[in-house]
DNA sequence: TTGAAAGCGCTAACAT
DNA sequence: ATGTTAGCGCTTTCAA
């Protein structure tokens, strides 16, 4: 059997309730009485029966994450890093993945709301604000993760994916590239945020992406990055006007862009040069090392875990906040044409 | 204010007894009360309270998975096929990655047992047994995943690593290598049943290892695989007989196996054909595609996940059972020296 | 500094 | 077919 409060206070001739105040470190409690206590607790291996406190305290130390794909390895980053941070404070994590299915996410949000986790973090895959409300009507708090929603105040982590963008296409106006395309991703915040950089940048080089250079992967999430990839290049090099650098969604996508350009009996980087993002970890093994914008996704779970821990403990709803993330570039062979 | 049993009971003048048996479709309830309780359940979207119920029942519908890094695709795939499944039929999944650290797995089990879980699944990255004695203790029946330890009799799913030895040394064979070499991993039952597996499969055809065609990585678990594969391989081609075949304890390894022999003036697999293990999804975009051997861990979740859920049913102790996934090989470029 | 009483939301066993 | 009683293990409040 399970040792409970109550047998400690029978061996102990206490009551339940003095045994109670000296796990919880209460500080009226004698100082004879506190060590009796603590040493009859650790000979019975003694373990607060979770269930009992949280139906009286009403909080679970519970935290809830829900991702696209824990295969991807920027979410299993992410929910590693999270893990192992609010473990440290006593919370265990429930992970769920949901396929990039938003019916299938919908109901893995039902179900960790219905297990009264005191805050959820979601990387969505949803195309509506719907689930969103809901959390908001159970009055459980919420950080979304990576991807934004337009016109949803919630608390946010995410990467500046304006900066990943920048970031990339300075990066090739800087290795002399001239014609630079962006092979883009779906309607979410990422991929805008990604397309505005690349504009930018150009636009503060005073130049603009030539007709049929920004093509788009379509609606597909990051699980066939690279077949959408080698389609989108195929189509890219179609153009009268062929680029010599292109920016790349994200790795997988970058993965099919050098196939198609191999493919075409191209060279990567001297006749096209490749940035991918992500900085996925076999990146250095590539057949051309890929460039690749890293995410810093280790400092994200390092920011979304302590967010997460503030709310869990603050009683009061907080005005919403909104935390980015800045990345850097991983240089590799795949954009080096200028070399030193 | 959430909804309990007893608004509903309030609201339609009924007992909370009867109540809580519509809930759990206790068969004794009468249609037409059914379906009003039915229907108000809907209306004020009433989701039970799980601690409450885990007080009375002793069993919390939790799962824990304890996992040695969820940034290797094998366990994320693991992780993300057992959180499918187990979620299908109510149980949320605690997951935590203990980082290759034993001491950081042992109080993850702990915080998992405090938290009494339904069953446990451990990949363990332990040295002892110490801390599955802890879980036999309290009675939570556990599975562990991957690796199994000699003297311990308990539920185990895992790879059948012998085959997984087998089929890539055979595979070798078959392409005219005559001389191959194994670069094992640690201690630990995966990478002694791979040994195991490449021995049986060169004495059944009449051959034995080379002297110094045996070489370790070392203790380390799968994280450094790379380097350690770059500088098990440096020693093996110091040897006077040079292998024409490496078979690696697996593809991060490999990827180090290979990098050697290019730096070492020679060709892949022309001079020396190579086959990793774990089939990582990046496989087919290397310099040389990587011959693997797939572990099939899609197989290995559902089998998991279907045993957990049997035990978290089940109120007796049940004898503890062990299942063994059979592996198969994904060939590339990197062992085809007999073109057809 | 300690303890008695009450109750969190639910289920199990037993009436009716 | 429905309800009564009791209690899971703990915390909270208040009294001693």
């Amino acid at each position: 059997m399970v040792a409970r409060l109550k047998d400690i206070a029978q061996d102990l001739g206490l009551s339940v309730v003095t045994i109670s105040k000296v796990l919880r470190n209460h500080p009226d409690i004698g100082e004879q009485t506190r060590k009796r206590v603590l040493k009859r607790m650790k000979e019975l291996n003694y373990q607060p029966n979770f269930a009992a406190r949280s139906l009286i305290t009403g909080r679970t130390w519970t935290i809830g994450l829900v991702v696209p794909d824990l295969l991807h390895p920027f979410f299993a980053q992410i929910a590693k890093g999270i893990s192992v941070d609010v473990r440290k404070k006593g919370y265990s994590l429930f992970i769920s993945s949901s396929d990039e299915d938003p019916a299938l996410e919908q109901e893995e949000i039902a179900q960790l709301l219905a297990r009264r986790v005191d805050v959820m973090l979601i990387a969505s895959s949803q195309w509506t604000t719907e689930s969103f409300r809901q959390i908001e009507e159970r009055k459980i708090p919420y950080i979304l993760l990576d991807r934004q929603f337009p016109g949803l105040s919630s608390n946010f982590v995410g990467v500046d994916d304006q900066a990943v963008g920048s970031l990339a296409t300075t990066h090739l106006i800087e290795q002399g590239c001239e014609r630079i395309a962006h092979i883009r991703g779906p309607e979410v915040s990422t991929a805008m945020g990604r397309l505005e950089g690349y504009k930018q940048a150009l636009a503060s080089h005073q130049m603009t992406p030539a007709a049929g250079h920004v093509v788009s992967i379509g609606p597909s999430g990051d699980h066939v990055g690279d077949q959408a990839g080698y389609a989108a290049t195929v189509k890219l090099l179609a153009n009268k006007v062929r680029p010599d650098g292109i920016f790349c969604f994200n790795d997988p996508v970058a993965l099919g862009t050098m196939r198609a350009i191999f493919d075409a009996g191209l060279r990567v980087p001297e006749d096209i040069a490749v940035v991918g993002c992500g900085n996925l970890s076999y990146s250095d093994f590539l057949r051309v090392p890929l460039t690749s914008v890293d995410q810093n996704s280790k400092m994200l779970s390092k920011i979304a875990a302590s967010q997460a821990l503030k709310l869990a403990e603050s009683k009061s709803p907080a005005s919403s906040r909104s935390e980015l993330v800045a990345p850097h570039l991983a240089v590799r062979a795949s954009s080096l044409r200028r070399k030193k």
